[in-house]
DNA sequence: ACAAACAGGACCGGAGGGGTCCGCTTAGTC
DNA sequence: GACTAAGCGGACCCCTCCGGTCCTGTTTGT
């Protein structure tokens, strides 16, 4: 199902609220907002402090604060923030020597090509194309009168 | 992380195992072949077959054999034939009607531009084109000294 | 000094996937 | 026609990972 992180979903929306003003906003703020639970926004946005999507503001009078705008932050970044570097892992991810034929294996590599065709796709859309898209939604009954309803209702509205 | 499933790894191992000859192979032998579990490679097949990647030819001197070449099956097909449909699934999935603040939410549509780039970029690249990257894998001695050794080490050869 | 807010980690419960097994059906073979 | 090799479909268990929560610092404005 090449599932993406809830986490990374939340991320998303805890940007485009971040980019609603210049100005810091707090954590329990945006959870608010947002309808995300609390710890779960601070969660999220540790992560994307960490990998320099969002500058914090220690102490009293905190909160977080947008890096670049939108249109600069690609989703592969806001990916590899929440949920490490993106990759189809092929055999055991993490065990170092783990695969005992790793000479015999003929897998080893295969999915390079793929990894690199995701990445090249995730890096060329950007969070203000997402904010779009999502803006697209809100105004179903002029462009699509149909696709609310339906992809409300049908959790296989995948792509294929 | 992106994380493809590890029976969408071995779905690519046993068809291009199954590239080797025209005649059927029976799970066994490929199991045998390729050190995957038998039950595993199965239950691999079983999945191949019904997404129409794989023909089954059943009773004894049974077995299975591929419908179309190599080069024909993009990678797309693989992953849906395993994993279900492709689809980076934003809220919970599978639950009709779950979200309670479906309208208020700014995520829904979001991933649609999303989905789109991944499945277009799975459809480009097809079996044919992951068997030669892992034949180049297969001399690094000539090409890319140390790539093999980092790369077998590392579980953080990811893309990005 | 107090309070508000981030930082970093520990922790837990549930869902999902890897992997196995079993009974059934099909179809060559002797 | 009986036997057997092989696929078919499903049930099942265990383990890992992720979502989600919480707690204890540390920082900094008031």
């Amino acid at each position: 199902m090449l599932r993406l992180s809830k986490l990374t979903d939340y991320a998303v929306v805890v940007l485009v609220r971040l980019a609603r003003c210049d100005e810091v906003q707090t954590a329990p703020g945006i959870a608010t907002a947002t309808g995300i639970p609390e710890p779960t926004v601070s969660k999220v946005l540790k992560a994307l402090a960490s990998g320099g999507l969002v500058v914090s503001q220690r102490g009293a009078r905190g909160g977080y604060r947008l890096m670049r705008s939108l249109n600069e932050v690609a989703v592969s970044a806001v990916i590899t923030a929440i949920d490490g570097p993106i990759a189809l892992t092929a055999c055991v991810e993490g065990s170092v020597g783990g695969c005992e034929a790793e000479n015999l294996c003929p897998v080893r590599g295969r999915w390079d090509p793929v990894n690199e065709a995701i990445q090249s796709a995730l890096s060329a859309i950007t969070l203000a194309d997402m904010q779009e898209a999502a803006m697209v939604r809100s105004f179903p009954l002029v462009l699509e009168p149909a696709r609310l309803e339906s992809s409300r209702l049908d959790p296989t509205r995948a792509v294929s």
